[in-house]
DNA sequence: CTGAAAGCGCTAACAC
DNA sequence: GTGTTAGCGCTTTCAG
C-alpha cells in the first residue's frame, strides 16, 4: 500500500545536502548551519523520514537496549522491578524489553541468544537457573547481572536481599507466636532463590528447637496455582498445621484459598505469611503479612550495575538489601491457655 | 574481557572457505557439499559463532518480529492474550516483545517509533487511543492490529468481543436479582473499552426501566488501586446501593477491598461482577462473578491477523469473540421481601 | 557447488 | 560547515 519508507539518502536528495549532513543534523545539530539544519528538518518532515535503528546499530556497535528476562512474567512481583530497571535505563539512554523465560531451557537459550545476536547489549536475569551449554562455556554468556536470584554454579554479579535472614525473621515470628506445626511453601528446591528460603526456616527451627519435618516443606513454582493445590492436598490427606510461611504471596494468596475451600479461617484457624509485598497483599482479605523486598531499588541497582559492566568499569560488587517483615491481618497468636480439644 | 565476538568472515577464513558459503550452510545447509559444511560446522562450534542478526535484519529487509502494545502490565488481563499471540506468532517463525504503554502518549509513541525503526515488522495494539500526530497522518502508522480494544477515529484492522452486549448481560442478571442501584466502576471514558462497557450498562438500565443516575458512575483505569478509591470514596460520601458492575476484575477485587473495611460484606450486603475472569477472579472470597473473556484466542487471533497483513494478503475482516457471564459467589440476589428498615 | 562482489542504511574519519 | 568515502556484518545475485 504505502510506498517504502524514505531513508538518509532520499532525505538528502530533497534537501540538497549529502546524506552526512543529514545524519549531523540529526546527531548534533548544532555542528551545522541554520539554513541547512531548517533545509534538512523540513525535508526529514515532509518525508515522515526515521532513521532505521538496525543500520545505526550495525555502525555504532551498540544497541542501547537490555533484556529483563524473568521466571514467569505472571508474577506481579517483577512489575516493580521492571520499572526500577526502567527507570535507571531511561536515565542512561538505554532502553528496556521484557522476556518471559517460564522456567524453560529453551526459552532461557532463545533470549540469550537474542542478546548473543545483538539484538541488545546486555542482559538482567531474574531465573534461577542456566541452561548447560552456558554453564560449561560461561565465554558464551553475553554482559549479564542477576537480579534478586542467583545461579548457584557461577559467580555473575549480583542484586538480591538476605533471603536466608528473610525467611528465618518470618519463621521466628511465627514461632515466636506459639506456632509449632508450620508449613513451608516452598520455592522449586533445586535452585537458589528456594534453597535459600527453605534454610531460613530450617534456622528457625532449629534456633527454637523444633525438629524439621520434611512433610511439612512442599515445593511449588511460586504460583497462585501451585500454591492452592499443594494445601489443598495436604488437607485430603489431612495433614496438621496452624502456620503457613509461603515463599511468595502468590503462593500464600493461592494458600488461602484452599483452607477457606476446607472450611478452615485465616488467621483463626492458621496464620499465614508471604513474601514479598507485593500490591495484591494488602488488597486481599485478610490482608497478608509478608516480608517486604525493595523491589524497585533492587531492579534500578540491577540496571546501574548492568550499566557499569557495559563501560568497562570493572565488575561491580554484588549488593544486598534489606528486607522487612510487615505484619498484617493474616497471622495470629495461636492461644496457648487453649487445651487441645 | 572477551574478545570481540567472531563474525563471518572469521568462520571463513578458519574453514577455508568463503563467506557466502558460510551463509549457505547457516540458511540451506542441503545447498553445501557434506564436507564443506563440516567444516563450517566446525568453525562456528569452535568459535561460538552466532550471526549478528541486526546485520541479516539490515538486508533481509524483515526482522520478523512483533511488538505487542499494552495498556498497563500490570494487569494480568494481558498475560494469556500475550500466550496466544505467542503461539501463533512462534508456528510462523515470529518473535513477540511485549511493551507498556502505562496510558502515556510518550511511551506510546516510542513504540510506535520503535517499530518504524524496524526493530519490529508490526505492532499489535491494546490501547485505547493514539497519540494525535498519527491520527492526522495514519501513513506513519506502521502495520497494526488493534486486540481487545479499538481506536475510535480510526478504521483499523481489529480482534475483539462484543463489548455493549457483554455488559449489558451482566448488568440485566443484576438486575433480574432485584438490585436497582447499580454502580458502574467504568474504565476511562473517553476511549472504546470505557464507553462501549457503559453503553452496556445504560442499555440494561433502559430496557428495565430504570433511569440513569450519572452519580452512580465511576471512571478509573482498570487497577485494583482506582476500584478501592473509588468505591471509598463513595462510601465516605454517604451513596446507597446494592451493586457495583467494574469494568475489569481489578476495578471489582479493589472494590470488595473498600466495601470491607467500611464492614459491608459481599454478596450480603453488595453484589459485585467483574470483567475479564482473570485467574485471580476464582482464587479471592467470595469467588468473583464476572464476563469471561477468551483471551487466548484473541491473542491468537490478532497475531494470525498481523501475520496475514504482513504478508500483502489483502486486510483481514475484523474479528469478533463471544463473552460469557461466570456466575461465582460475588453476586446474590437481593432479598425483596425484607423492607428497608 | 563455490567464490567474487555489490549493497542493505547509516556513521565517522578525513578532506576540502 | 559540508562532502566524500569506507565500511559495520551479512545475504544474494551472478559467474564460473
Amino acid at each position: 500500500m504505502v510506498g517504502a519508507s524514505p531513508n538518509i539518502r532520499d532525505v538528502a536528495r530533497r534537501a540538497g545536502v549529502s546524506t552526512a549532513t543529514v545524519s549531523r543534523t540529526l546527531a548534533q545539530p548544532d555542528k551545522v548551519r541554520e539554513d541547512t539544519r531548517q533545509k534538512v528538518m523540513e525535508a526529514v518532515e515532509a518525508l515522515g523520514f526515521v532513521p532505521n535503528d538496525r543500520a545505526r546499530v550495525l555502525r555504532r556497535q551498540t544497541s542501547k537496549t537490555v533484556i529483563l528476562l524473568v521466571r514467569d512474567i505472571s508474577n506481579p512481583f517483577y512489575l516493580d522491578i521492571y520499572k526500577g530497571v526502567e527507570e535507571a535505563a531511561f536515565a542512561a539512554g538505554y532502553k528496556v524489553l521484557m522476556g518471559d523465560a517460564r522456567d524453560d531451557d529453551e526459552r532461557i537459550s532463545h533470549y540469550i541468544d537474542a542478546v548473543r545476536e545483538r539484538h541488545a547489549d546486555g542482559l538482567i536475569l531474574m531465573i534461577g537457573r542456566l541452561p548447560a551449554r552456558f554453564l560449561e562455556d560461561p565465554a558464551r554468556l553475553p554482559p549479564v547481572v542477576v537480579a534478586s536470584e542467583a545461579i548457584q554454579e557461577m559467580d555473575l554479579p549480583t542484586v538480591k536481599v538476605d533471603n536466608v535472614a528473610a525467611a528465618q525473621g518470618a519463621v521466628e515470628y511465627l514461632i515466636a507466636s506459639g506456632h509449632h506445626r508450620i508449613i513451608h511453601l516452598a520455592g522449586p528446591v533445586d535452585d537458589y532463590l528456594g534453597t535459600a528460603r527453605l534454610e531460613g526456616y530450617r534456622a528457625a527451627l532449629e534456633a527454637a528447637g523444633i525438629a524439621y519435618d520434611p512433610g511439612l516443606v512442599l515445593s511449588g513454582d511460586f504460583s497462585l496455582v501451585a500454591g492452592r493445590d499443594l494445601i489443598d492436598g495436604l488437607l485430603v490427606r489431612g495433614a496438621e498445621f496452624s502456620a503457613i510461611f509461603a515463599a511468595s504471596d502468590q503462593m500464600a494468596i493461592g494458600a488461602i484459598t484452599a483452607l477457606r475451600q476446607h472450611g478452615l479461617q485465616v488467621p483463626k484457624d492458621v496464620s499465614v505469611i508471604g513474601f514479598d509485598d507485593t500490591l495484591i497483599a494488602s488488597m486481599v482479605d485478610p490482608a497478608l503479612t509478608t516480608v517486604h523486598q525493595p523491589r524497585r531499588d533492587i531492579g534500578f541497582a540491577a540496571m546501574q550495575m548492568m550499566i557499569a559492566r557495559l563501560n568497562g568499569t570493572m565488575t561491580p560488587p554484588d549488593q544486598i538489601f534489606p528486607t522487612e517483615l510487615v505484619v498484617r491481618g493474616s497471622t495470629r497468636a495461636r492461644p496457648v491457655d487453649t487445651p487441645s480439644p
